[in-house]
DNA sequence: CGGGGGCTTGAGGCCACTCAACGATAGTGG
DNA sequence: CCACTATCGTTGAGTGGCCTCAAGCCCCCG
């Protein structure tokens, strides 16, 4: 199994102020914006957890490795999702920018005392972890129990639906990401999109292999054996 | 695939009171006792969410099935767990007994009015949450990247802790749990601790294979590669 | 135009699954 | 109390799906 590394030359958000960048006195939540380039560590396992963060353009990858370097990736995060919201001192995830991203940063402790002050924003939260944990139970059933094939469909299919809804997929993350979101290899799937090509459920968009068009959505669909109404004897 | 049946002749705790089981007059939240035999479902996946569960005695088993009927169990519940909590109208899971089993009902409106009335029921419904998803995140990894030995390791490890942290265990969960709770089939799980009985590491307790002596634990904790350091490069 | 990374495709291998037989255990009824 | 039976768990043999290894293509970019 392949070790891979990372660089530590991330940028520093506790010194966005020193470089310039205004921080939002906001009246809720200390406010500040930051871009990451490509491929760049936005947060490292098991540091403390400083800020929250909300993406505002482009794509972020959370994971978690083993000492040899295998990797899984728990969740792809695009516009408007947020990052790093761990309920708790250290983040419990490695997370990096899949492609140039800019983040909106909320200092942790602003958070949580607009969350103590307001219902609200507490009730927020709660929301959006349930909805994390929604998405982390629904993806056990994937990692445990579905083929390659259906793993892949069911990744397209959450794409689809996350990224435009228009038949048309700009993928963010390379082969790698996706197969260590699938708990796959890059090679499966490859062999999984190029069997959809084949039977004419998908096409790709000169002149690269990021942009697919889903040309039968039913029938994709179809290959995806999902949860929604299990048959009971 | 084996495709498994679900009896519908489970116990409907709705009628508590109809069955002489008095409800608790809580201050807080109304509370009940009830008590499933082993193999009974506890509540529906999709089904309203109208109670919230404590683990009293026994054990719970929580998953999700297949159209073909595989079944990925995402979590084993244990004496002082709570089941059901999903922050939403309707479970996410079927739950069941693992064996016999008590559990204390809480209505979740009651729970509801509690959490808005009292910010450390809140606060306590959020923790609940994140350790849950916590629990999720780290078998992502486990389902998604560990070997079955790995895996089947990890469990031991994992159980050992929860249930007594004595050095002997004593499983309430059939192979088939454990392998759908692992991802695996229920042969690999067997080979897998005939393995470890092989080299020393496990023992069983006569007469059942289910009570579980560990002899090595500083040699089983060896084989689960976790996540505690990965290796950067 | 040369180099490199990302993606695809093919060939072969291995780990976990499938199928099958058997022993042990627990539950059932005579 | 003891056959009888069903269920659970183990073990072996063989298969297959996905992984590994390798080659080649394409696109991007200096």
């Amino acid at each position: 199994m392949l070790v891979r590394t990372a660089s530590d030359d991330r940028p520093r958000p506790k010194s966005l102020n020193d470089m310039g960048i205004a921080s939002d006195a906001n009246p809720v939540v200390s406010l500040s914006e930051f871009t990451y380039r490509s491929g760049k560590e936005i947060y490292g396992e098991n540091e403390p957890a400083v800020y929250v963060y909300q993406v505002l353009k482009g794509a972020v990858r959370t994971y978690k490795l083993l000492p040899d370097g295998r990797r899984q990736i728990s969740a792809f995060h695009v516009t408007g999702d947020i990052v790093g919201l761990e309920n708790g001192e250290k983040h419990r995830f490695t997370a990096e920018a899949v492609v140039e991203t800019k983040v909106r940063l909320i200092r942790r402790p602003s958070l949580e005392s607009a969350a103590s002050a307001d219902p609200v924003v507490f009730r927020d939260i709660l929301g959006m972890t349930t909805r994390s944990l929604r998405h982390a139970e629904n993806h056990l059933l994937l990692l445990g129990r579905k083929t390659a094939f259906e793993r892949v469909v069911a990744f397209l299919l959450e794409m689809d639906e996350r990224l435009t809804a228009t038949g048309v997929l700009s993928l963010p993350m390379s082969r790698r990401d996706i197969a260590d979101y699938l708990g796959l290899t890059i090679e499966t799937v490859s062999r999984a999109i190029s069997e959809l090509r084949r039977i004419g459920v998908l096409e790709f968009v000169s002149p690269t292999q990021r942009k697919i068009v889903i040309l039968d959505r039913q029938r994709l669909a179809g290959f995806d054996c999902e949860t929604r109404n299990p048959v009971r004897a």
